[in-house]
DNA sequence: CCCTATTACTTGACATATCAACTATCGTCG
DNA sequence: CGACGATAGTTGATATGTCAAGTAATAGGG
């Protein structure tokens, strides 16, 4: 119910009170950004590691049997993680990677995951698709491809 | 440097596909924002605040001269922000906000934008319009509705 | 070869985030 | 009123993140 004594301007504020279209998208993309990554840690906390270190796992599992050199495992994550050495040191310390200085380059330090991380690897699996199931994979998959696309395109402007 | 014209799957330089269309939107999702997000702190940081106090700043501005409870900012953050008091404590410092306790209700802190608060954000809102320009508004209209759609069903799902 | 630049981390100092008590106040119901 | 649970913040301990400076090794030019 409009109340015209509010004037136009104010008026649509109620109903978007943002300066623009982009500013409304910025804010849902990262709502939603938090969203999904508190429900990831909601699963994967419970077990003992981070998101993030979460992600390392991964990226880790992915490369096995071949380690990877610290800051090539910085780069592939998801989130941009400029202190990966420390988060590594945390991986080490609950054994579940373990590192050696590369003898070919002995300026890289090699790292991968130990039985123990593919083991906690397999418990968490299928979790966290369960969980891209219940939320992304909810949406008609054609909206999904959408999705990627958007975010695709996004990412090429950002830079 | 990472070049998103490559796909998200390249990018990170994963060798096997995604498990799941799901899981590939999931990490598409999150990398996005965190690019959008850094790209947010490169504009905003010079200033003296991180995303996260600009994000305050914007919302005490919003409810000016109204004072918000330091519970109420909290609810109203993009990213789920369990530790405002000290964020607070932190804008307050900076003489950007000022807190005194409610007299009606004592529990109660009531928080407002100071005058420095808000030359601040006369200073930073255009830079931040002109950043949210060249990303998202880049797109075409239709698509940019579209994401803030998709950013609500998937956030509905996740709750 | 040597010298310099570049790469690949590592470390220290500091900022920020998170979780779990703890305090103060308020609302309610007997 | 007075006990009780709920609400709103605060605080301490600890974990994690960030930036800048430092170290070691390699690559490349002269």
């Amino acid at each position: 119910m409009p109340n015209p004594a509010l004037g136009i301007q104010q008026e649509i504020k109620q109903t978007r009170p943002f300066r623009s279209l982009g500013a409304e998208a910025a804010v849902a993309l990262l709502r939603t950004a938090d969203a999904v990554r508190t429900y990831m840690a909601k699963v994967v906390e419970p077990h003992g590691i981070t998101v993030q270190q979460y992600n390392v796992l991964r990226i880790l599992k992915g490369s096995f049997p071949n380690p990877l050199p610290t800051l090539e495992i910085g780069e592939r994550m998801i989130e941009r993680q400029p202190g990966i050495t420390r988060l590594l040191d945390r991986l080490d310390a609950k054994k579940l990677v373990r590192r050696e200085r590369c003898t070919k380059d002995r300026r890289l330090m090699h790292c991968w995951i130990t039985d123990a991380g593919r083991q906690l690897l397999e418990g968490l699996d299928p979790k966290i698709d369960e969980a891209d199931r219940r939320t992304l994979s909810s949406l008609p998959e054609r909206e999904v491809r959408q999705l990627i696309d958007l975010m695709q395109s996004i990412r090429a402007t950002v830079k």
